[in-house]
DNA sequence: TCTTTATTTCGATATTTCTGGAATTATCGA
DNA sequence: TCGATAATTCCAGAAATATCGAAATAAAGA
């Protein structure tokens, strides 16, 4: 598993930094590998059709979800390995050493529990 | 140290999405909590003073890096208490639960090593 | 093949963000 | 107080993003 180049990050950072993605990224993450087709998204979080296409295609060119066809539908789902490489990328470039590891273990402990 | 709102980390987010600012942010993390001058950075990144401050302000408004002033020179530092919150709303929110709780594990003994 | 369903692509517009020179503000030292 | 230094704010234009209806594409089933 690559590290992130810097360019890389930037375009999952940007993709992330805006409202509606972040909330179709998190949906994906909840839906858990199965994922979930284009229209359920835009149903759940009502949106016009054309601007989700818009905004999944934003997310899946910085890699952070993958699509798939089944049948007449697209399936959308998260991709974790990006986004671990993003957080990853961010622990290394963007932390301040030791007391920010130290910091991150207890969040991982919260989170596991 | 509360969590993020969704609408914080969108700005984090997006503060750190570009080029110039995601610059900015790794030089003063590097510095340390000594910060650097405005001037300093500027002079290091090659930037025009009016573009800096832009981002600069960016940054700050998103809560990432603190200023203060010393003498004529304004000294910026990196808060790597809003990174740690950043990475730890990424990681409960955005996140395959245990899965990417194991796999950032590995990278935080990376780093920490 | 024709129709229906699922979704994307196109296109025009609105909005936001970025850029950098010029003018302005704040501080220091003589 | 004056002159020099450090940095910001102002401004206008350029570039990038977001929005969403209408038209186009792809697949399924009768």
């Amino acid at each position: 598993m690559a590290d992130l180049s810097s360019t890389q990050a930037i375009e999952a950072l940007g993709s992330l930094a805006q409202e509606h993605r972040l909330a179709i990224f998190r949906l994906l993450v909840q839906a858990g590998s199965g994922g979930l087709a284009a229209g359920d998204i835009a149903e759940r979080l009502a949106m016009p059709k054309s601007s989700l296409s818009f905004h999944l295609a934003h997310l899946e060119r910085a890699g952070l979800i993958v699509r798939r066809r089944d049948g007449r539908s697209l399936i959308y789902s998260a991709d974790y390995a990006a986004m671990n490489r993003l957080v990853a990328y961010l622990m290394e470039n963007c932390c301040g050493g030791a007391g920010c590891v130290d910091a991150l273990s207890g969040s991982l402990e919260r989170i596991a529990s």
